[in-house]
DNA sequence: TCCACGATCGGCT
DNA sequence: GCCGATCGTGGAG
């Protein structure tokens, strides 16, 4: 399956956070592939309080400012990391937040790494950024990698008509929480909990 | 230097 | 439903 080129990643945020939905996410470890499909985002903007390019550049941040197509990991409270994709032109400072996915490849390798038991019968393996994260193995150690390249990247999935696509207020967030700026795909059990 | 807080999760009541 | 864990970041002083 293609990639998604470069050209996907450098429009409109708000565009691309509905359209990575029912897109598939890949990550190759030698020969293991561990896969998700999208089915939760949310938009973070350049004029947005919530965002964390809102403040301007610093060292953490810097990769939102850098070209569309590259994973931005933060780290955070204390324990947690969670994975955006940088989005619109270099300098803008734009992101989407990968909430959620449905697990396709490599079950066992995440179900090592998020070490606990039933997770998939109860649909808790990436129900969540931080989850997404850990079952995939990312850590700020993977930020600034480019999607367009062999390690992590993103590949065409289901068709999602724009039905099948909820909008709704942002997740964890203390200002801009009546943004409408998540979206998530209706009638699937792997959205995150509220 | 210091320190309050966080784009969360899981366990406990 | 609530609360504690746990530490890097960056704004304040």
């Amino acid at each position: 399956m293609k990639k998604l080129p470069r050209s996907f990643y450098s429009r409109n945020t708000i565009t691309i956070a509905k359209a990575l939905l029912g897109k598939t996410i890949v990550r190759r470890i030698g020969r293991i592939f561990i896969s998700g499909m999208i089915v939760e985002t949310e938009a973070y903007l350049h004029d947005d309080p919530a965002s964390h390019s809102f403040r301007g550049v610093t060292e953490r941040t810097k990769v939102m400012f850098g070209e569309a197509g590259h994973l931005y990991i933060y780290f955070t409270y204390g324990m947690h990391y969670c994975a955006n994709v940088v989005t619109n032109k270099e300098g803008i400072g734009e992101a989407v937040l990968i909430r959620a996915v449905e697990p396709i490849e490599g079950i066992k390798v995440m179900m090592e790494r998020r070490s606990k038991k039933n997770e998939v019968l109860q649909n808790n393996l990436t129900n969540g950024p931080a989850k997404f994260a850990q079952a995939f193995g990312l850590t700020t150690e993977h930020s600034g990698i480019d999607l367009t390249a062999d390690e992590i990247f993103v590949v065409e999935g289901r068709t999602i008509s724009r039905s099948e696509i909820i909008t709704g207020t942002r997740i964890g967030i203390s200002s801009a929480q009546d943004e409408l700026l998540r979206f998530y795909l209706k009638d699937t059990p792997w959205v995150s909990k509220k």
